[in-house]
DNA sequence: GCGCGTATATTGTGATCACATCGACGCCGC
DNA sequence: GCGGCGTCGATGTGATCACAATATACGCGC
């Protein structure tokens, strides 16, 4: 059985779109981990559809930057971080997001924000239990449901897309450091930052979220470039 | 005849990506208009391919948002854009392209210097000849050859999406002001910036440059919403 | 002459087939 | 036992076919 499946909810949407959602989201969850490879064939068959809408799937996902093609090797997998990229996406993070944030502001219902109590309680749940996968579904829903009351489209799809780029290693980097020490979020100033209606307030706290998790995973970057020497026939498993 | 063609230089590259950069190139510089419809066969048929590598090049340009698949018509076409969509669009291109021009300050070399005075020296030619085409030409130049200089991927790709997105109606702006009162523009100050080596000096350039053309975009966006009250029966052509 | 319904053409979508290329496995010879 | 080499399988890519849905054009009836 494999990660990603389809919706399987009314046969309405159109078949490659749905592929595209169910790998989305298994990318954005970190459920597929990077260098991971990936086939036409195989996602199709698990699927249940044919090669076809996967293509397409496969297509934008790739100009999207969460999949790559292997120039020589012609081999679709999911992309590996260097440092260089983690900055990149770092910075545009750290951009947009409070971008978002900002724009949200004014336009934060109190059903919004209701919602962002549950979904920080969720993640306080998971985070106590050790939960890696629940955790990151509600720091998701967390972000997003801040994100989808901007009203900026093209904002939202470029968060989305830095998250699709940054998903796969999120998982690497909790496999590293545990759920133990994991952030102090920022997310309770956000919310009282939300309330009182101060849209710089929102983006400092969402400046400094996103931050601090990047960093997290600038080190495990960092720590991974020279600790692993030579390792001979050590392969784990 | 049609506005996209195919490199033909050796049968290297996949056919598919060669159909996008002949799409893209062609977005980009504004050779199809808004809301214009383009379909798979068509393409095909003009490039002397078939369909299919059309249909991926096309869904990578959807991903792209150059290109739209409208939801009830399931027509192709070249979108439209609205003013909060340029809005967007602005803030967007306001902090990626005075980043990249930032961050190629001291990577810039003589020879690209070099370039940029003569890709200005043609934009000037362009202008004053009312050449609507090799103005663009010549803009795109510049501002791609200090991009790929910066050695950020991720940003010059950003960059390359928002211009493919702004590319078509660049065009309609020029129909509607001609090139006569275009903007004095910034390169000349980016220019001495670059060779002084201050990044700073460099992000503000940029920024007004980048400020400005929008601005431009944005009054024309205005400007059209009002003023066709009717007009029925009056179809150009 | 004009409106409307039908027929035709064109569209995107999905499936299947064909092919060149590359990796992996296994066999043979040393 | 081990290294080189050939075969087989899997991969992405492209072409062709089939199909449902829609826009467009034509023609009939009023």
């Amino acid at each position: 059985m494999s990660v990603v499946s389809l919706d399987t909810a009314g046969g309405d949407g159109k078949v490659h779109d749905q592929v595209y959602d169910a790998l989305a989201d298994a990318l954005i969850k970190g459920q597929i981990p990077p260098l991971n490879p990936v086939s036409l064939r195989t996602l199709a068959a698990n699927l249940g559809v044919s090669p076809m809408p996967v293509r397409e799937a496969v297509r934008r996902l790739i100009a999207e930057k969460a999949l790559e093609l292997q120039a020589s090797n012609k081999r679709l997998r999911v992309p590996d971080l260097t440092e260089k990229r983690v900055l990149q996406l770092m910075k545009a993070r750290e951009w947009v997001e409070p971008e978002l944030a900002a724009l949200a502001t004014p336009r934060m219902t109190k059903d919004a924000i209701r919602r962002l109590r549950d979904d920080d309680a969720k993640l306080m749940k998971a985070l106590s239990s050790g939960d890696v996968g629940g955790y990151m579904q509600a720091n998701q829903d967390f972000h997003f449901c801040i994100y989808a009351q901007a009203d900026a489209d093209l904002f939202y799809d470029l968060a989305r897309t830095l998250w699709l780029q940054v998903g796969p290693f999120m998982r690497v980097v909790f496999g590293r450091l545990g759920t133990v020490q994991l952030p102090k979020d920022h997310h309770q100033d956000m919310i009282a930052a939300f309330e009182s209606g101060d849209p710089e307030a929102v983006r400092v706290s969402m400046q400094a979220d996103v931050r601090e998790g990047m960093e997290m995973m600038l080190d495990v970057i960092r720590s991974r470039a020279e600790p692993e020497p030579k390792r001979r026939r050590a392969q784990s498993k």
